[in-house]
DNA sequence: TCTATATAGTTAATATATTAACTATTCAAA
DNA sequence: TTTGAATAGTTAATATATTAACTATATAGA
């Protein structure tokens, strides 16, 4: 039902501002829990998912992404994308090239084996998102995205 | 406005699910970093407040609560709690101590510096939150409870 | 042209999280 | 009574996150 009897709370939280953080906080980690799960079975982690996305879907000039571009549609610190970058270029999912102009930077992009693997697990992802979010009505979905959105522009 | 501003997309998200499922994770995520920047000026981490709060307000017995019990309450491993005591321990926040009758558990208590010092913060955490929240309607607020409640009765 | 500044990425120290393997303790059942 | 299972906590290896300090490179302006 509620946050005290999924979080085995001996008593009930009594402010509701902090009732409602704690429960889009709670919510979001074990959504998080469930994808970390998902992608083990696949040999990744839901970081490791989420950059394979993004250098699917949003690479600039069709060629890739830099580890800052990275860092901003993460919304981590560009030092947390440098070791991302080798655990996965160890794992042969993404590699680093250098563009031609500036030396600065590194292109990330997809290997193809980490194409490959990116594109046969989506199909199965969809699958799974579907069965948690399908509690869901069609406007309960567009609400919360607007709340969140809402929220969002506070925190910006 | 939406995602794709705010984490700086260079294309939209195409599939709702996943959409709403970013939405919800990113910004929870910027609430936790708001948490810890708020937190950071009085000594603590976010997680450490947490504690904290537990500890006061959920105690068992009006003793405190098991290492255990803290770990299911934040829906962690209690591997994570027993090096999260330890730099709380090392700070003077809180202290483990045995009970009678059972010496495989540790009862974790705030020190009289911890309680002291969760007593003042909890002042001002209210107005920081207040700030984030208060850009909802009061509907609006019950409407994301009820919404995420939904969400968690799917992983659970 | 040279220099100051900004930008990209790396490294080290630290905090939080996981799992797996471990110790210590308690308790129930043969 | 002893043994075997369950429970609480710890430790080590690993992944993800932070900040601060660093290197390398590019660029704008005196």
């Amino acid at each position: 039902m509620g946050l005290k009897e999924d979080l085995k709370l001996n008593n009930e939280v009594d402010n509701l501002n902090h009732e409602a953080i704690l429960t889009l906080y709670f919510t979001s980690l074990l959504i998080k829990k469930r994808s970390y799960e998902f992608f083990k079975k696949f040999g990744l982690t839901d970081v490791q998912y989420n950059v394979m996305v993004l250098l699917y879907y949003q690479k600039s000039n069709n060629e890739g992404l830099t580890q800052v571009e990275l860092s901003k549609m993460m919304l981590v610190n560009k030092a947390n994308i440098t070791t991302l970058v080798d655990r996965m270029e160890k794992s042969d999912l993404v590699k680093r090239q250098n563009i031609k102009g500036d030396r600065r930077y590194n292109m990330i992009t997809l290997t193809e084996k980490g194409l490959k693997l990116f594109q046969e697990i989506e199909v199965y992802y969809f699958k799974e998102i579907d069965k948690v979010i399908n509690i869901l009505e069609k406007d309960e979905i567009h609400k919360l995205m607007d709340i969140c959105n809402k929220l969002r522009s506070r925190l910006l």
